[in-house]
DNA sequence: TTCATTTCTTCACTTAAGTGAACGAGTTTA
DNA sequence: TAAACTCGTTCACTTAAGTGAAGAAATGAA
């Protein structure tokens, strides 16, 4: 499919907005001047898969957050890709070169056409300024994650490759099917070699 | 030295106060209202060297924050500890159970005897009421922590053992030496005994 | 469909971490 | 001061991850 009616594409941005509003509602109640507010915008975008949102050496200042499909970070050292993060829907990032404004040590791709929202600190700012309430979601929000994010850290720590792919198994199983392996791997910390040997020794053990 | 004169107490309060204001002003800049603000709210605590100051199963209100000293987080897996995390000056955590009121997964205690703030939400949501500023201080706070600690995450997972080893040596040199090897080695994800093989292979490499 | 490329798996071998035990240095306690 | 304990190191052995190569399977392009 590579063209859709405009009524479809009309019909998928309704659904986006609602997928968006739905989930900062779980965070603060907005008003319908705060809803338009953040329309008027315009920070939905489609991306293809493959796209490069942000290379290495660059300075961006775009935050991104997942209504629809994955992103991912990775690095290349020694010419290997690592990845080292995935974003799937209502999860999202701003990158470090964001907040640091340096240039930027890690990639981020599309790993499935996907819609995201596109921010990037003007905006905030801006709409900061006349909606202190957005302030409070976004302090919340990067509070949770940070929290959430030290929680996934420590588990990392304190478990060996194999219980890393058994919880993946468990708390993000489409991530499994979603995403190669090769990406998946370095995001366990291994090698591709090493994630097939690993899962044959769980299956066996199964039998 | 178990007591302290009064006039060294006060002095050594100053300290940290110019400590604290220092750390905030190189985010926002604050009146002698808001300073006084803080000031009023009373959060400077002195920690003994091995208090608890959050245990697992515990339904914690408070987030801390280390002027002087130096904290650490850690889990206790099938009876053994796993340090998870070390906090020295100018850092600080809000612990997970706090933001999703959940009881903790976690304990965290006192390495050194150590000078922190300690705070909880209600005392912020009032302080944010009167002063804004101090919330975008916290969303700034929360938002460069946040990518920090994916850097973190980042080069955890795309490095081995004794990369993160020279690592810490290189950016945290101060915490080989003032923490105990078992509580580094699980920081590090491995076991005392493999810490102590890996250092001495470093050594014998050097020479 | 066919060919080319990418991705995944398997294998043999190397390297390093896990495990359990033992020892010594330093510290605490009786 | 002596005994008990903690902590770090070392050792022998086990287990699993890293490496390089080869082949099978899946994917994409012509």
């Amino acid at each position: 499919m590579v063209k859709t009616s405009l009524s479809a594409d009309s019909r998928n941005r309704e659904t986006m907005q609602h997928l968006l509003f739905d989930f900062i509602s779980t965070y603060v109640s907005l008003s319908e001047e705060e809803k338009h507010a953040i329309l008027s915008l315009d920070i939905f975008r489609s991306i293809k898969k493959g796209t490069i949102l942000l290379e290495e050496g660059q300075r961006s200042q775009e935050g991104y957050f997942v209504l629809k499909g994955c992103i991912r970070t990775y690095y290349v050292i020694d010419g290997e890709e690592k990845t080292t993060a995935f974003y799937t829907e209502m999860e999202g990032l701003t990158p470090h070169c964001v907040i640091h404004k340096a240039p930027s040590d890690y990639y981020i791709s599309c790993v499935e056409d996907s819609i995201l929202t596109v921010a990037n600190p003007g905006m905030e700012e801006e709409i900061f300024q006349k909606f202190p309430k957005f302030e409070t979601l976004c302090r919340m929000l990067s509070e949770e994650l940070l929290a959430k994010q030290q929680i996934n850290f420590d588990e990392f720590k304190t478990s060996s490759p194999e219980q890393r792919y058994l919880n993946i198994l468990q708390k993000r199983p489409d991530l499994i099917r979603r995403v190669p392996q090769y990406q998946l791997a370095s995001y366990l910390g291994i090698k591709p070699q090493s994630l097939s040997r690993l899962r044959a020794r769980i299956i066996a053990k199964n039998k």
